[in-house]
DNA sequence: GTGGTCTAGACCACA
DNA sequence: GTGGTCTAGACCACG
């Protein structure tokens, strides 16, 4: 069970499991080319409806994250983004911004802060790494 | 402006207010007995409807992390559970994991990523200092 | 009713939907931040279920060229793409493959293609133009 | 190579095959009488199923267009209704607004767009001179 | 077996 | 009133 639903948390089912699969690759836990679960079959295992996996499958390949291949299934894909630098700037601020913002509410001062996005680096570094092997 | 709304970011405005409230208190930068800010002022702060604050101000006293008294306020009651400075480092580091996921997927770099960090941080205490003036 | 479905054609009715919310922002029929028809109005004008002409307006809001705002509706956006030139130009040379492959088919040869580009061009910036007066 | 599907279209593949043999026969491409690739042939040619070839010559012969001889092949029927110049470039003319409007919101201007038909025309006739070496 | 689409009907959050 | 999400169940195209 690579992932996993919380029915308690109010974020959309199908949003987690986006970010599931986004976390998954950036960390090394999925491999490019590499099929995801079929739609019927993660659906049963979260307890969630099919429609639900689908929307979640079809957001990642808008987004880019996977390929869909109707008949075959679906692909990790090569990262490979289409997107300007300024565009991709852009949309990375948006979560840096939650996370300064977050930062402020739990008094944790800017220091710390970057201390926090040094470790999370080079921990996923260190994780992508060890699935390389 | 303590909170702040994003509303592109799927999660319920309402829920992202209790949040705020109930981190901003964990934190002390709400004290116990404090007044928190009224829900017509806060609720055009947020560029919000007022029943959505009201409904976060519902959902906090029904939690116990406020005290409503009609037609003095609300009041910031006793946290008698406060974070502690782990377990706010660990909620942070939620938001930071979505930043560096990102960064992956955008193929941005470590360094950019953190140098993003710094600057953001920058603006939010400058903005911060233009509000103290 | 500026939008129509046709069930003959095989076509998805989502798809056909896009289509024309595209042409008709391309054309100058609609305007940058005029507001589309309500899913549920049009989902009736059309025949066709709420999801449906929902599937349509979230396609387009991934392609950035709606914004939807939950509780007050849809609206046109300015045309500004985050893609980098390269990227739009594979993006426009899978259209234009498929325009060049239908005119071998159809025994329509170079220079009629390019009149024809020609004439198409000089017909949306006539139409864009009428709708600026 | 008179065929070509594309898998990314949305469009049923054996559509498109329906499609591109009634243009053939329509512009002359095909004459009556004329003996059709076979369906092992032409869905290893076109990287497709054989029960995808198999349905589109199906209803081909359904729609009359061609005559399967089983053991033999199929063979296009006499067109007693070839399209005429100015319905062939209407069909066309749906391609290329296709692309303009597609080149609209991908900010391409009308001199791009021409150079990337020419550029395009270019590479499809060079490669059709080398199927004929 | 795979993914894609559509319908019908429900509930939620928000203005 | 708006859009967003989810469920249940059906059918299609494809391999």
């Amino acid at each position: 069970m690579l992932f996993h639903i919380d029915f308690k948390t109010g974020k959309s089912p199908y949003l987690q499991l986006v970010d599931q699969v986004r976390y998954a690759a950036a960390s090394g836990a999925l491999r490019a080319g590499e099929v995801l679960p079929s739609v019927r079959q993660l659906a049963e295992e979260l307890r969630v409806n099919r429609n639900t996996v689908a929307k979640a499958y079809a957001e990642l390949e808008s987004q880019g994250v996977i390929e869909s291949i109707p008949g075959k299934g679906c692909f990790l894909k090569e990262t490979d983004t289409p997107f300007t630098r300024s565009a991709r700037l852009k949309l990375l601020a948006k979560d840096v911004d939650d996370a300064v913002v977050t930062a402020h509410h739990l008094q944790i001062d800017g220091d710390a802060l970057l201390a926090l996005v040094k470790e999370r680096l080079a921990y996923f570094a260190a994780k992508a790494a060890l699935d390389n092997e």
